[in-house]
DNA sequence: CCTGTGTGAGACAAAGGTGTCTCATGTGGG
DNA sequence: CCCACATGAGACACCTTTGTCTCACACAGG
């Protein structure tokens, strides 16, 4: 039967996640085909990541789309689109430390695409008053991505219960760590 | 002349951190030494990376110490801790990415001592009253790896002034994003 | 029933990285 | 001045991974 080929990118990058290094044959047992039939779908580990890569860029720009982060207050965009990332995060955290993207110093325009949105949200949450601005949004968009991946890794090791990923990453990127008076 | 051990591996470092794929040979042109004089340093790849370990378990217990993290309010620790941790984030970046380090299911005992003392600065900080309750001491140690972990990257890219990372980095672990009314 | 398509298993050469060795060089200390 | 020692350069075999190929097999559709 015809191989999944999406199914196959979830499990290439839930080993990948674990084990970078991980060869092609691992990859190919881990979806439970053969070296062979991974080779026939993706020319090589290049394409392979390639992949990996495109599949990771739709799912954020789907929940960029899905989160409507240019509606109402950007805080509540924000708690909407980190619960529309959840499910990728796993894909997202290895593609984070997948810095190799970028040798060819062309980055997918993807990234950029992206990048500007997070960027834009977080700069509309300044301009409204929401947000202080003494954090920049690049810097904000750059958490954003580090506490996701951390966050992925922390429920991957089991050190963080899956069902408060939402919210930990939420409440600690809004909110931080200090105790408040008022809620 | 004999080879300073310590700026090879901080070479090493800040190879590997933005390629860490890269072979010994590139790891050894990157110190300015040759391949043959690497290996006589450290007897392999395994070596040069347990070498890494060990120099980051040594700067992070370090920087726990001369933060002196049970003294005084809990988040002037963290400023303390995150201000004494700055050299060293690149070290830290490329550790924290290295998983492989965790294959032979027996992590140095250093960092379990590191978690510990951070996981404790964070529970005093909780007991005192001065951080929130609904985020664990382990989320907030693993945000803190994956802030540090992101700050390092983002100020490598040029995305964040060097000058501003250990505000960016305490700002948001501790206060977060959202604007507040009273200092 | 037959055929075509997709797959698994294995063989194979090529490429790249690794670890070890030798030899020449250059430098600092006695 | 001379010697010991550390280094650089290169050669070498070995190993792992990769990419390709072949062949047999299973299964679904005609």
């Amino acid at each position: 039967m015809a191989v999944d080929r999406e199914q196959v990118l979830r499990s290439a990058a839930a080993l990948l996640t674990r084990k970078s290094t991980a060869t092609m044959d691992e990859v190919a047992r881990a979806a439970g085909i053969s070296r062979a039939t991974l080779h026939r779908h993706f020319a090589g580990r290049d394409a392979l990541v390639r992949a990996l890569e495109s599949l990771g860029i739709a799912e954020c720009e789907a929940a960029l789309e899905a989160a409507r982060t240019d509606e109402g207050p950007a805080a509540d965009a924000v708690r909407r689109l980190v619960r529309a990332m959840e499910p990728s995060t796993a894909l997202l955290a290895f593609l984070y430390t997948e810095n190799q993207l970028f040798e060819g110093d062309e980055q997918n325009e993807g990234w950029a695409r992206i990048d500007a949105g997070l960027t834009e949200l977080f700069r509309r949450g300044q301009e409204s008053g929401e947000f202080r601005i003494d954090l920049t949004p690049a810097w904000l968009t750059e958490a954003l991505y580090g506490l996701l991946a951390s966050g992925a890794w922390a429920v991957a090791e089991g050190r963080v219960a899956r069902n408060d990923f939402t919210h930990m990453i939420v409440e600690l990127l809004l909110g931080g760590a200090l105790r408040r008076e008022e809620p």
